[in-house]
DNA sequence: CTCTCCCT
């Protein structure tokens, strides 16, 4: 059988013989995974080198091995092998080493030269994994560094190519795929409308309209199994065999639904994503897509991922609808309308961007390079997360001060599994709890032995139910309520781990929950949870952050936890899986790990400097006591990171005085900009409060004492003599008006100051008040005798020609003992009534 | 309104 690749193999073999790094663009179905690596095989510039070929899943990697073993006419590990985790088939002769993306990273670390490869063949790059991303920046810094033989060869979906050949220096390289037609469906759903609703609805018209077997696309577990229940008792679905399709189902289930029906039934697999790459289902020819996708985000301001539901990618929703063509001509129902599919993104967010970057700092760290920005990337690894991942693994004692890995480090960077748990299982080996250490390792990091069970269960039922997996086989499990077959897999990750660390075999003792707390705390040392007063479910984290446990938690009214699962969404977190902690225990066993550090700082719940002498362990206090003396220089320094915390807003300004000041001279500023006014911005203050707020300090430790300072002085500090003149000259406080008597301007922070006034004390005056060396009009509130505003004006000299005479109709009946003369011009100024005039002899 | 998929 001829596939579409074949037709650009030359081209592909004479630009890997020219010495370039290659990107080869195909669709799905064009038969790259097969062809290309036997094609280049007897190429005489490999000089009998081998091949690595990275894929991107464990299926995908043993699967391709086969069908290369297979094409040769040999058994797996003669020229083709394949090395996954817990499994490999490799011989002397193999030239061929099919990968998964970890075991990639993992042999570049222990050689960076890659000795013995001529050719490393990056499959499914567009899925873009922090695997494949970090790989291909180490075969990049090697090929630059070490070895410039060495070819890359960045195989893609279509239109992606461009951008990594332009990363790689590389020839793009273009092939046809083979996929039968699929006819498009777009139906505008119910905006308001459930996932399980709207697809179950989806699923129930593709009944109707169509033939063959349907394979339906939601986002998750859960939705998947409230459709399921919604579609076992439509009508439609009489005499179809209807399936779910998960991650987490037991794996006879997930065969099942792969599988064509038993008895010959028409079938309807309802999945989440898995269904998208990983598994091929027989005889679908049919796809009903929803057009959601779930994905975890990880928030570098609380090191906490959760996740988000999206709209689904429309590379991801290319995917799925070729589903339906791989055995014939195909439909697909895209439940979302053609504005929507323009509006979708191109491709899924790359991991990089997503996720939480402690592994790969950790890697980056033991590569020896401390700025990624010294590597190529396609998308760098943005600063935040990488920043906190950075000070997690300082936590941890992965790195110094200075960023550089210490032996600690080296030794996490080597063991298969996350560093917060390397960590754990490095430090319970010192503490003699090595095995046990693995089993918790190995129940944090696989699947979860209790998933879809109803009740939120404390971590100490899982080492229970894997003790008893260990005693008595898939029958213990099960009692517990287990799944026996994650009970599997947990297992095997943790005879992994016992085997690196050198354990002889595991020796089975009893589950002890303080110890279990203890370890835990060693690879969560960040996320403690204290009991809140008055309740029994609410808890602080150690950051400060509220937490919640799920509902119905056994491990309610417990004082203190391990939070090992920690949903960071919303408000409060949610702690979906904890355990106790003893902090008796950790001083017994930790004893070298606790710090004591006196800590003056300002505490935001006290709302004062609080000065401590704290026991700590990573982020929890074991004790605290007042410390008896304290240097006046801290907590002056801790008092101006309060205040920076309330903002300058917090500081006295009711009084108005002060106000006015920093009104006075903003307005100055902006009216005389060349005389350099200084910049009293609430942003400019915050900034420089060390500067100007800082010596009038020494005394105030509680926001309640901030009371006492006289903003206007310290302003007018700031100020030296000259301009303290100028200010009164220019920009007065008072004016004086006509009548005699000196008024009150009021200054804003934009504009111009307003004289509020009675109109009587202007007669005679025809030219507007003006500040500011005669620059800027104030503007005047003409107020009534009852001091009401009668009108507002820069132009008095209009006024009194103008508006004036209908005021004085109107209002001098209302105020008949008040002078309203027809002529404001000659008529004496005054605050003073008729009678008053009169007395005084006018 | 129960946590997607994948990997050392």
């Amino acid at each position: 059988m001829t596939l579409p690749v074949e037709a650009v193999l030359p081209e592909l073999v004479q630009r890997l013989g020219e010495g370039r790094n290659v990107v080869l663009e195909a669709p799905p179905g064009a038969g790259k995974t097969t062809r290309v690596p036997l094609a280049l095989l007897a190429e005489t510039w490999l000089r009998g080198r081998s091949i690595l070929m990275l894929e991107p899943r464990r299926l995908a990697a043993r699967g391709a091995a086969a069908r290369l073993a297979a094409l040769l006419g040999e058994p797996l590990g003669q020229t083709v092998g394949f090395r996954i985790r817990f499994e490999s088939r490799i011989g002397r002769q193999t030239r061929i080493e099919v990968v998964t993306e970890g075991i990639l990273t993992r042999r570049l670390q222990q050689d960076p030269t890659l000795e013995g490869v001529g050719l490393v063949i990056f499959d499914e790059f567009h899925e873009r994994h922090l695997h494949s991303d970090l790989a291909l920046a180490l075969c990049l810094d090697a090929q630059s560094g070490l070895r410039d033989d060495l070819r890359l060869l960045v195989m893609s979906a279509t239109l992606y190519g461009a951008l990594v050949a332009q990363l790689i220096d590389a020839e793009v390289v273009r092939s046809e795929g083979r996929q039968y037609p699929v006819t498009l469906h777009h139906t505008p759903r119910d905006p308001e409308g459930r996932p399980e609703a709207v697809v179950a609805a989806g699923v129930v018209r593709a009944l109707g309209e169509q033939r063959g077997d349907i394979l339906a696309f939601l986002p998750g577990g859960a939705e998947i199994r409230r459709a399921h229940d919604h579609l076992l008792q439509h009508p439609a679905c009489a005499g179809v065999a209807l399936h779910m399709l998960y991650g987490d189902l037991p794996f006879e289930v997930q065969q099942r639904a792969i599988e064509p029906d038993a008895e010959g039934r028409r079938k309807v697999v309802l999945a989440t994503p898995i269904a998208e790459t990983s598994l091929t289902i027989e005889g679908i020819t049919t796809v009903v897509d929803g057009g959601w996708q779930r994905a975890p985000r990880f928030d570098p301001r609380t090191g906490l991922s959760h996740l988000e539901t999206l709209r689904v990618s429309r590379a991801s929703a290319e995917q799925r609808a070729g589903r339906a063509g791989r055995l014939q001509a195909g439909v697909a129902y895209r439940l979302w309308g053609e504005n929507t599919q323009r509006g979708l993104r191109p491709f899924n967010e790359p991991e990089i961007g997503v996720a939480d970057l402690a592994p790969l700092a950790l890697e980056l760290t033991a590569w020896g390079v401390s700025d990624p920005g010294q590597l190529r990337w396609l998308d760098p690894p943005p600063a935040a997360p990488l920043a906190q991942a950075r000070e997690l693994l300082l936590g941890l004692g992965a790195l110094d001060e200075g960023g550089r890995i210490t032996a600690v480090g080296r030794e996490m960077a080597e063991l298969p599994l996350h560093p917060r748990l390397a960590h754990m299982l490095l430090e319970g080996r010192r503490l003699g709890l090595a095995a046990t250490a693995c089993d918790i390792a190995a129940l944090v990091a696989e699947r979860d032995l209790f998933r879809g069970s109803e009740r939120a269960r404390p971590f100490g039922d899982r080492l229970e139910a894997l003790t008893a997996f260990r005693q008595q086989g898939r029958e213990g499990a099960r009692r517990l309520g287990a799944d026996p077959h994650a009970c599997g897999q947990v297992e095997r990750a943790a005879r992994q781990w016992r085997s690196l660390l050198r354990l002889e075999r595991h020796r089975s003792s009893e589950v002890d929950e303080e110890e279990m707390g203890l370890l835990l705390a060693l690879a969560y040392p960040d996320r403690i949870a204290r009991l809140r007063e008055g309740g029994d479910e609410r808890y602080l984290l150690s950051s400060g952050r509220g937490a919640r446990l799920l509902p119905h938690s056994p491990l309610r009214g417990r004082p203190l936890l391990v939070a090992v699962d920690l949903d960071g969404q919303g408000e409060e977190a949610t702690i979906r899986l904890a355990a106790p902690l003893s902090p008796a225990l950790i001083r017994e066993r930790l004893g070298g790990q606790l710090v004591v550090r006196e800590r003056v700082a300002w505490d935001g719940r006290e709302q004062a400097v609080v000065a401590r002498r704290e026991e700590c362990f990573g982020a929890l206090v074991l004790a605290s006591k007042p410390l008896p003396q304290v240097d006046a220089a801290q907590v002056q320094q801790a008092m101006l990171t309060g205040i920076a915390a309330l903002g300058v807003a917090a500081l006295p300004w009711e009084a108005g005085e002060a106000q006015q000041l920093r009104a006075r001279v903003a307005s100055l500023r902006a009216w005389l900009p060349e005389q350099g006014w200084p910049d009293w911005s609430d942003a400019a203050l915050q900034a420089s409060l060390a500067e100007w707020l800082a010596p009038f300090l020494p005394g105030i430790s509680r926001r309640e004492q901030l009371a006492r300072l006289d903003l206007t002085s310290i302003l007018l500090a700031q100020l030296d003599y000259p301009q303290q003149r100028r200010l009164e000259e220019l920009a007065p406080t008072h004016l004086a008006v006509p009548s005699g008597a000196r008024h009150r301007l009021e200054y804003r922070l934009e504009g111009v100051p307003v004289l509020a006034v009675k109109l009587q004390e202007l007669f005679g005056l025809a030219e507007t008040p003006r500040v500011a060396a005669g620059r800027v009009a104030v503007l005047l509130h003409l107020l009534s005798p009852a001091r009401r505003p009668v009108q507002v004006t820069q132009d008095l000299a209009n006024f009194w020609a103008t508006t004036y005479k209908e005021v004085c109709k109107e209002l001098k009946g209302r105020y008949p003992k008040h002078p309203w003369p027809d002529d404001p011009w000659s008529a004496r100024p005054t605050a003073a009534t008729m009678r008053r005039l009169r007395q005084e002899g006018r």
